[in-house]
DNA sequence: GATGAATGAGCGTTCATTCAT
DNA sequence: AATGAATGAACGCTCATTCAT
């Protein structure tokens, strides 16, 4: 919700304010992050700030709308073309692997997720609980269209594992991200989640 | 790591700062949270907090062990009793239940536990450092030990998993997280959850 | 280095600050020195200071600067027009002079010189490195013109002695200082001094 | 003027405390010093230390006080034996490398001694009023001398110069004070000093 | 006499936001 | 619409000194 000035603004002047900002919440929380330092890189007038963005919330909200879009297209562009062709397990690999590859490709993006997800404070929560709804919508469409294709038991609780999915979903990053970023080896163990969901850990009979 | 004054004080006294320090911890991140808050809600001078504690980190580093002894002393004394003569799973689905329990009775303390792990600064990742190892060792023994019951397939990638149990063991509070605290049916999903990682949510031979 | 912020303030607004900043630091040192006297002395708000000056330590430097600006600029109007046509001892006797009737006339600025050269503290040891070389350069290329013109004996050593004039000059207002500021009188003895420094004070063949 | 209860202590715990004051007033000048540090470093309790000192300037009046005392002794000791017998110049000479090694001997105290002399703190200005006299009665006493002895000129400034000579005194450890300490070739130039002290720098008839 | 916890004014600095131009 | 100076509450922390035991 940044006001029409910001609206109004020539491109090239919009890019360097997100991109400054992304910069800036990208590397602290929300509460460390500095809007005066945001002014500074971007160059901007501190007063102008105010002119395209109601407070800092505003503009917050505005860069997880950016985060959350970017990754949609590209899913999208990458996967999503036709989720009802591919069998359930794979369209799930491919997505979780694409989720990373994201993540790899655009580490200020997950790093903006992170933040938001994982700190408790008011604007972060508040943002979360409007969100959440989407995700868990997402993978509970997914679940119907695999339980239709006969890729998942049919008496499956659809809410609380589109949940599951959801939380899986968002570990995954910790589960590979170091110090210097995200494992290059991080595609490997997704398989194995993968066979975690799909199988369970328990030994079938007719296995030793 | 308080200093020794701090060990010296009268229990009520210590219970009264601590108390206003975990409130504090609670509902604000690490920056957010403020010593001078704390130093008023406990009634105590402002130069007496730093003959206590060393300064702001030493505070919540201390925190952050009393919420892990709380945690573990309470599983402790409820499930982990006998572990190598239950059943993984049934052990498993204690171990989340009563890490729900505990967090439905205390949360504050659960605050103050996601507060630590999801705030990217570097207070708390120095601190996650250190304390990431145990979380994962703990469920690395489990594993093998499920393993040698049978209760586990013996091929299974005991490391990877154990991050899997663990990621999931930190997300299920936000499962069941809602505005108003831990949702009372908090419990009968767990079984749900416990049933996916058993078998997994792929149809089996035999399923209808 | 104050910022361009504090360069574009009305004249009145700077001199107002400056004062202030003049008066805490002749009256205190270094460390005792309080940003937050001055802020309230100037009637300015806390983060306008910030505005102006990076911290502390800029502002003081500043303050160096336009005391030696200011001492400088006293001695280039009464004393140094044309150094090589006068008698070495005339010279330092104008100098000598100069510099105490400046102290005379700005003891605030002498203040704070002293207490930049007698304070060891880091700041102040840092500035005083900077700025060392630049006094002894003065007195050696005096010297040196001095003994061109015959006025000096040819075998002196002229570091040393640059490094003696220099220092004879820092104390020189100690001599004359009273609780009352300096002595009316100073200027006598100045010629008494001179004449050490001309003649020794070992009697002469000659003498009585 | 400690108090008497610090007279009465074991010469032991005496001299851990003045160790540690000494110690922290050399490395700081009188406000940056630490009451704080000098009660942990002497492992006294903080109550402790106002019984035995009034306060802060107090305990730095002491250790002036001490500084004087060791220096005069090691004077007395080596130089002051016959102070009569002696040509004036020689005798100052002795006195101002006497005044050197002293220094270098007891970098510690020196430094006490600078930050006295150079920090226009309210205390430090204090105490400096107090000593003044006492060195300049010093030097007076050795100029008469000298004028007796017919080593100096008759007609010459008795206070002026004695004044000189204190200032020189002071400035002496400047001169050779290097980042590492004194320099080692410190005693040379004293013999520079004396000349110029003695004879001038002006050529006499007869030179070259 | 010894102890060491208690005190609280004070410090330099940051920062989101406002407002006059 | 753009500017950038102005604002002031709040921050974590230090320290000489007091006081109850």
């Amino acid at each position: 919700m940044p006001k029409s000035t910001f609206k109004n603004l020539p491109k090239e002047k919009k890019d360097r304010i997100i991109d400054a900002a992304i910069d800036e919440f990208a590397n602290n929380n929300y509460h460390k992050a500095s809007i005066t330092n945001i002014i500074e890189k971007s160059n901007i007038a501190s007063g102008s700030f105010y002119q395209y963005f109601e407070n800092k919330e505003d503009l917050f909200k505005h860069l997880i709308n950016i985060v959350g879009q970017r990754k949609l297209d590209y899913l999208d562009k990458e996967i999503m073309q036709r989720p009802d062709e591919i069998n359930f397990f794979e369209l799930l690999k491919k997505l979780y692997q694409g989720g990373l590859n994201f993540a790899k490709e655009n580490p200020r993006l997950l790093s903006i997720g992170n933040n938001l997800v994982n700190n408790n404070c008011e604007v972060c929560n508040k943002i979360m609980e409007e969100l959440k709804p989407q995700s868990d919508q997402f993978f509970k469409r997914l679940i119907k269209m695999g339980i239709k294709r006969g890729d998942l038991k049919e008496d499956i609780d659809v809410e609380f594992t589109a949940k599951f999915l959801t939380s899986i979903n968002y570990s995954l990053s910790d589960f590979f991200y170091t110090e210097d970023g995200l494992n290059e080896n991080a595609m490997v163990p997704v398989e194995a989640l993968i066979e975690i969901i799909k199988d369970g850990i328990k030994p079938k009979r007719g296995d030793k």
